[in-house]
DNA sequence: AACATATTGGATAATTTTATCCGAAATATA
DNA sequence: TATATTTCGGATAAAATTATCCAATATGTT
């Protein structure tokens, strides 16, 4: 469903936010080793998140990657789709150019409905919440916190 | 969500069916043109699901590909797995490897949901009952029939 | 028997995704 | 000012996916 640098990025803007809570910056070092990603990959990605401001950054000693109220309007949908693109929510799921309600591809009706279910899991909660959830350790981002 | 090579694989089981139905067996060149997909790719797919004997197949002059009763306990949901394994039905979205309901993931509760949607897509209506769809014209698989 | 058609299987190539490396730029601290 | 830390950006490498090619096998037709 995900590709595995959006797993990547899934993962480190929770716990961007997780340690933000706690008024802490994290390196990309930290990340990649605390959600069991690659450190100079999950570099990368973060780099693209942080273009898209979905999270902040700040170089040098004592810097790192954060997110505070200015980044709380973006969630998980967001991340997906600057990480992968939307091809996750639209398009033709089989790759039909001419895919629509008046000429569907077999899938067409029920993917509607798939992609319903998956726009409310990645929209229903903000990214600072899920973040609330992995501190109160009633989810979890790796074997981490 | 699938990846290309899945989206070949449904649209040529498909396709195999309505023609199937008009007692045709279709070579993978006729299936590869039809669906817009390259043929020896296409050829490479069709091994695996023959192999799988989602399909059958039959060498030489007049032989090609084609389904019958002897196929008709397989869905759309078998093809996927086949091709690309079950990572969309079962597992970790993020990849955790320690993911369960006891411990689970920031999206593990709404996946399930998004699954469940996955499930009916893939499962609720026959191979032959897409078929007869796109023979009806109530669906499309290209630009095709 | 010879020939043409079609799948099968293996090797190879191209493209995309995943991953690594390194130097440059920014910045806090001593 | 010098140094250490950290992101940024570009180049490169490795692995996986997508795609192509060709020879071998099977089989129907002439």
């Amino acid at each position: 469903m995900f590709s595995q640098a959006t797993k990547y990025a899934i993962k480190s803007v929770i716990y961007i936010w997780t340690q933000s809570l706690e008024d802490r910056k994290v390196s990309a070092k930290e990340i990649g080793q605390k959600i069991g990603a690659p450190e100079a990959f999950t570099a990368k990605i973060l780099q693209n998140l942080t273009k898209a401001k979905i999270v902040g950054s700040i170089k040098g000693p004592n810097g790192g990657f954060f997110a505070d109220e200015s980044h709380a309007n973006f969630n998980l949908k967001d991340v997906v789709k600057i990480v992968d693109g939307d091809q996750l929510f639209s398009g033709c799921s089989l790759g039909l150019h001419k895919c629509s309600e008046k000429n569907p591809c077999p899938l067409h009706f029920e993917v509607v409905k798939v992609r319903k279910e998956i726009d409310i899991m990645l929209t229903s909660k903000s990214l600072k919440h899920l973040a609330v959830e992995v501190i109160k350790g009633q989810t979890q981002l790796g074997n981490i916190i």
